[in-house]
DNA sequence: CAGATGACTGTACGAGCGTACAGTATGCGG
DNA sequence: CCGCATACTGTACGCTCGTACAGTCATCTG
């Protein structure tokens, strides 16, 4: 930010879009402590991390912390459920969808629980003590649909290698995400959508993914020749 | 992985040039303890992360632990000294050189050094304890001394937003390497870069930075429009 | 040779944390 | 009323790991 600069800066991906989530949560007072434990765990690690101590998320949910082992046995397998709780709705949440891209402004309503999906996913790659290779796998998933009901409206130029350019683009887009969130990791983690979706910022993705980034010029073509020589 | 792939894929960013690092290290036998710890502990970080115990570095350089205390006090202060040693040299790599594209081949002569700092940055990010803000400023702040010389010789394509698109470059890529770090964690920090590094990555990259990924459509109008309304 | 300085080690302490264990209260089917 | 499962708590054990402390050995200086 030193030179060249206009205006301070602030990033992120493509935007999110259809969001669907769960009803509206009804009052904790009125849910099981089961369920109490199982969003206060998801809170914590979204906020703190994985490292929270059970202790932390006992208080959060305001019981005592064996009776968390007593419902989920160890705090591994509390995890793995507040992991698959997040994988099934955070890929509702039809991240970078290039259809419907109206639907962006259905989200603006309330961002708070896209959001702590969104920093609990970040986290898990952060993290990455259990494999984050099958939500991976999914999200790529989903991106191809998206990408190839896009390319069929004709709004998508085909690639020379469709499966290659899946992977970078989702690559590029959560690590975008992880980057993001560690250079300037939120106080809450409701507020990561607003703090890192900005116009600024999709303007300058919609004019790098618009146009070219590179000019034709002989130093690329030699340059593209040596790449072919390699693995 | 699943339909319309042809072949297996593996990734990575647009590749180093012109990696010049410190020369040949001696024999570890004749360096001092305080070296050797150094050099240790900087291995096992990139190799095993940074909660890797104290013991384990002792071990790893062949003292005990209190002699890495002797010598660096704290912890902390003994990463503070591999980070230290790991940004100035991992800067001069000159990641995503656009000029002197053919340096490409100059450090396929031995990638092993060069991917132990790489892999050492990749692991700040995701532990991110510390503030790696100045190292991604720096990152950035190299990147555009870079773009603008690719620009000048009209390699590159001006920007609307130069500086947007600069910090959303450099956060795609070491997002990039953070995500196929996580994705493919690599059993020794030595082999990340030829991993990662694969010519139907860096093809697919020069095939999306060559030609707009989208083409221009009423639905993609109505789009930026309404990202222009957003903050 | 005496003493000091620095390199180096073994041991142990204490904090943080997951988890096991024993025990209490509450509600429900006989 | 009795027996029992279920929900829940307090306490404590054991592990990991950073760090402090005391002590040994080698080297250098006066």
């Amino acid at each position: 930010m030193r030179h060249m600069s206009t205006t301070k800066r602030s990033t992120v991906q493509l935007p999110l879009s259809g969001v669907r989530l769960a009803p509206r949560r009804t009052n904790p007072e009125d849910m099981t402590a089961r369920a109490r434990i199982r969003d206060a765990a998801l809170f914590c690690f979204a906020r703190d991390g994985f490292r929270t101590p059970l202790r932390a998320i006992a208080e959060e949910a305001g019981v005592s912390v064996p009776l968390i082992t007593h419902h989920y046995g160890t705090k591994a397998a509390l995890q793995q459920t507040c992991d698959d709780r997040v994988l099934e709705r955070f890929l509702d949440m039809k991240i970078m969808a290039i259809r419907e891209p109206d639907s962006v402004k259905s989200m603006l309503d309330d961002t708070s629980i896209p959001s702590i999906l969104m920093v609990y996913m970040v986290r898990s790659f952060l993290d990455a003590t259990v494999s984050v290779q099958a939500f991976f796998d999914r999200f790529v998933d989903q991106l191809r649909t998206t990408m190839q009901a896009a390319g069929a409206a004709g709004m998508i130029r085909p690639a020379d290698d469709e499966e290659e350019r899946l992977h970078l683009l989702a690559v590029q887009a959560i690590g975008a995400l992880m980057v993001e969130f560690v250079i300037n990791p939120p106080a809450d983690p409701r507020s990561f959508i607003d703090q890192v979706y900005s116009g600024r910022n999709l303007a300058a993705q919609f004019d790098l993914y618009s146009h070219p980034l590179f000019n034709p010029s002989p130093a690329m073509d030699t340059y593209i020749a040596s790449i072919k020589n390699r693995a």
